[in-house]
DNA sequence: GTAATAAATGCACTTCCATTGCATTGCCCT
DNA sequence: AGGGCAATGCAATGGAAGTGCATTTATTAC
């Protein structure tokens, strides 16, 4: 297990604290959390500068932003090996009417479309919307 | 063709005047419209009317709309003999990131997705960005 | 080590869109 | 005409994203 610190050197970011907390609290979550979420997290947390280490970690690859149709943003650590930079998003995402959780399915990926002539795609994002497993137990 | 007010109000909405100027409006339209497209359109127009007809529209299965990740929602009307109320978007949206437009694909469904063991998807939302086939030309 | 430089942080403020409250107007039915 | 409900218009609010700028903290150069 790669300690925190040398993972994001080796993702060009620079390990400063809150950044080190932000990780790891995405670390240990399954589910994807909007800043807010962070926010509470962390007692002594300024909006502000979670607001910008989400956006250092998103363009550096460290973890990708999820618009699950709630309104609010969410974020997530990207998998390893993780092409984001191709296409940003290849795994689905399911949103959880219920409990309002998101999680990536990072096994079930956005299978490919053929589109009309003079479409090109770069990106996707699909999004299930149901009830998550804890729910429907 | 069915004039717009008896559609209307097969669809269970009262056709008022502006109502019907905003569904001609989105009829004409090969692509979504944000509500503000809408309120510029028609001089005198309120936000907050246009709002509610769209609301209205579609909660009665008039038009569908449309989270294509700009952050502004989008509205395009149902095809005849959409079955929103099972599942909201069987089609998906394909959102160019150079016009900035979205349009409905509704030949292109949503494919079916294998979903791990307590999940029950009731909805899904598949958006596709990159260059449309205007500005692809 | 100290000074210069660059990066990160904190606070205040702004912007944008969605949404609501409430008074008013218009429509429909009796 | 009058009662009642639906629709409208205006004002205000809320929530989230994003920006400006001064301050602190870390890095680099000397
Ligand atoms: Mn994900
Ligand atoms: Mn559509
Ligand atoms: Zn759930
Ligand atoms: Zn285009």
């Amino acid at each position: 297990m790669i300690p925190s610190d040398k993972f994001l050197e080796s993702k060009g970011v620079r390990p400063t604290a809150m950044r080190l907390l932000v990780f790891q609290h995405l670390a240990k979550s399954k589910v994807a959390k909007t800043l807010s979420d962070i926010e509470n997290a962390f007692a002594k947390a300024d909006r502000t500068t979670l607001f910008r280490t989400l956006k250092t970690f998103e363009q550096k690859r460290v973890v990708h932003q999820i618009d699950d149709g709630s309104g609010i943003m969410k974020y997530a650590l990207c998998e390893e090996g993780c092409n984001c930079e191709l296409e940003r998003d290849l795994h689905l995402h399911f949103h959880c009417t219920n409990c309002g959780e998101t999680i990536c399915l990072t096994e079930q990926k956005i299978p490919h479309i053929n589109l009309p002539d003079g479409f090109v795609a770069e990106n996707a994002n699909l999004v299930l919307k149901g009830i998550c497993d804890k729910c429907s137990g």
